[in-house]
DNA sequence: GATTAGGGTTTG
């Protein structure tokens, strides 16, 4: 109950915030470094919320008193802030605390209690706060995508920054800039934690129990300005660690590989790196200590004999893994397997231990990728002989359409049952002979769109502005008993921007006449008609180098796709400027530019190993097949 | 009473 005469608060809505004005906002939270001590006098908070006019604030809080700055605990919290100053601050609107500031915050679960946090004695909150908070609840679950970043350690992957929830076990100081924490949260981690060697330092808890839980708790290491706020936690009590970083180790001996995770809170507070203690009434907490109350029985249940075995200093190494225990690293993955989902996963690092053939299912990220740009990376591949062709480039198709374009359209080849023919003369290009034969269907010309045309002397502009009025085009020269295909350096078959090519080494081209016995003579499909001219069609491809890394190993391996991959056509993407902005946001997704390795996606890959032999060397490559980008990427 | 920081990962 409100112990302060009922104040009428009015809450100005974040995209209506002027700066020189004192207003009070309410917000979901976006993002926030929870409080840590500034250079200067005072503890600071900075949080970005955002509203119902999905426009977002950023919040500079500062304060002598820890507990009077918001006691925010994840993302998604909401707040109210009364008495915040609105300045501008690079062309931007900022807040900040001004005298007397106050702030409420409550949990932003759809159907949770509202009960507001505050270290304020007297606040005002009535039935319309309620509605508030509930109606930012209702619309952050529609609009905000719930953040990932709180992990349980069982989890956690190598090479991953994410928030964890978890009880101190044990503290120790390693040095000056290092202090060392050890937690658990009732999971095992994929792989065993690494162990800080402990030769000299004093372990501030219950060693015993430390022990019995075995590779229930992890080692973390926390540097510089996080030493003092670890130094002055309690053992016992219930962390939020913020933005902890995870890198994998790999020691390999001559019988096994051995891998444990390292676990580290860099120093800084960049992307809300810090610690925070959570109070036992905190549902996450509550649920924190039903699992550790289960946990701690099942390990109990095998510990006695392990821990006979197991040697008695400070030190704990790390125990071996199996491998396969990447498997239990569960994570959304930007791309997904459309075949083998049986397979177990396989850390790389095994991957290039072994001899090919072989097929994996793995785990990893996209480091880099080759080519870069994009038209390098889009090849006519051969089906049958498997060669890579490039795909001419305009001006070389000019000059190919040109020399063959040099015979005169034979008079005789003209107008015949299967095509009505037309000629025409330049005027001003030395009287060049262009001829058109419209190919009929049951002796009848059909409508231009579904009309095929044959072309003898065009140019590129010529055929292009043809392949735009008519159905499909067939550059062809005059042979001497019949009109012919010109050589398939030239495409065979023109449909819109779309060029078709045959395989010069596996084609065994046979008489236009045949056009004739293609089925369907309205729809013109390649296959077809590569069919019945002899041709063996080319597949446009993108051929492109996968640099992919798990964190125990980095394999390149090839990706050959005409259309599964990127479920964008190779075909098409050289001439679509849409589908090569969709190809280069997909590759941005996949591969992030301007961020480090520990922030791209997983991907899913299936994987095949092959020989190829070249010269006397030997050499192991890998393809990715039966993978494709998943539906949220594209 | 001003300052702090002004989100955008360490290199242990």
């Amino acid at each position: 109950m409100s112990l302060v005469p009922a104040t009428n608060y009015i809450y100005t809505p974040l995209n209506q915030l002027k700066g020189g004005t004192v207003v009070n906002v309410y917000g979901v939270v976006k993002f926030f470094k929870p409080p840590y001590l500034s250079k200067g006098t005072d503890y600071c908070s900075v949080v970005t919320i955002v509203d119902q006019t999905n426009v977002k604030l950023t919040c500079l809080l500062f304060s002598g008193n820890y507990e009077a700055l918001p006691k925010i605990y994840k993302n998604g919290d909401i707040v109210r802030f009364h008495r915040l100053k609105i300045q501008v601050y690079k062309n931007d609107v900022q807040g900040i605390n001004s005298s007397g500031f106050a702030s409420l915050t409550f949990e932003g679960t759809l159907g949770a209690p509202v009960i507001p946090r505050t270290s304020s004695k007297y606040f005002n909150f009535t039935a319309e706060d309620h509605k508030m908070v509930e109606a930012l609840r209702v619309w952050a679950s529609a609009h905000i995508s719930p953040s990932w970043t709180l992990l349980k350690l069982c989890d956690v992957q190598p090479m991953q920054y994410f928030d964890l929830t978890c009880q101190l076990l044990g503290k120790a100081e390693v040095d000056g800039a290092s202090f060392l924490l050890k937690v658990w949260d009732g999971t095992r981690t994929p792989f065993p934690s690494w162990r800080v060697l402990m030769q000299d330092l004093v372990l501030e808890g219950d060693l015993s129990h430390i022990h019995r839980l075995q590779n229930l708790t992890v080692d973390i290491l926390v540097y510089d300005n996080h030493v003092q706020v670890a130094k002055s936690l309690k053992v016992g009590s219930f962390l939020r660690i913020y933005s902890l970083h995870t890198k994998l180790q790999s020691v390999n001996t001559e019988s096994q590989t051995t891998l444990s995770l390292e676990f580290h809170l860099h120093g800084g507070t960049s992307y809300g790196r810090g610690i925070r203690i959570l109070p036992e009434s905190d549902s996450d907490v509550e649920q924190l200590k039903k699992a550790l109350e289960s946990a701690d029985l099942t390990a109990k249940q095998h510990s006695d004999d392990i821990c006979q075995s197991e040697p008695e200093d400070s030190f704990l190494s790390s125990g071996s893994v199996s491998l396969y225990e990447v498997e239990r690293c569960q994570q959304l993955s930007a791309t997904i397997l459309t075949d083998h989902q049986y397979l177990e996963k396989t850390p790389l690092c095994a991957i290039l231990k072994q001899k090919a053939p072989q097929q994996y299912r793995i785990q990893a990220k996209l480091r880099s990728y080759k080519p870069k740009r994009l038209f390098q990376s889009v090849k006519l591949h051969c089906p049958k002989c498997h060669s890579l062709e490039e795909v001419p480039h305009e001006g070389d198709l000019d000059r190919i359409l040109q020399d063959g374009a040099t015979k005169t359209p034979d008079t005789k080849l003209q107008n015949t049952p299967l095509y009505y023919s037309k000629l025409w003369t330049t005027e001003d290009q030395g009287g060049r002979q262009i001829a058109v034969h419209f190919v009929k269907i049951n002796g009848i010309l059909p409508l231009s769109n579904e009309c095929l045309i044959l072309i003898e002397g065009g140019t590129l502009s010529e055929i292009y502005k043809l392949s735009d009025k008519f159905h499909s085009v067939i550059p062809v020269i005059s042979g001497h008993e019949d009109l012919e295909l010109m050589d398939l350096s030239a495409p065979y078959l023109i449909q819109g921007k779309v060029h078709h090519y045959g395989c010069k080494r596996c084609s065994s081209l046979r008489p236009i006449q045949n056009l004739d016995s293609v089925a369907d003579k309205t729809s013109w499909i390649p296959s077809s008609v590569a069919e019945v001219l002899g041709i063996v069609p080319l597949q446009y491809t993108f051929v492109m180098t996968f640099t992919l890394d798990d964190g125990t190993g980095v394999l390149e391996a090839y990706l050959v796709d005409s259309k599964k991959f990127f479920q964008i056509p190779a075909s098409e993407i050289l001439t679509d400027d849409d589908l090569q902005k969709t190809l280069e946001m997909i590759m941005d997704i996949l591969c992030p530019p301007g961020v480090k390795i520990d922030v791209y996606p997983w991907l899913e890959c299936f994987i095949r190993s092959y020989n190829v032999t070249n010269g006397t060397e030997r050499q192991i490559c890998y393809q990715i097949s039966d993978t494709t980008v998943a539906e949220d990427v594209i």
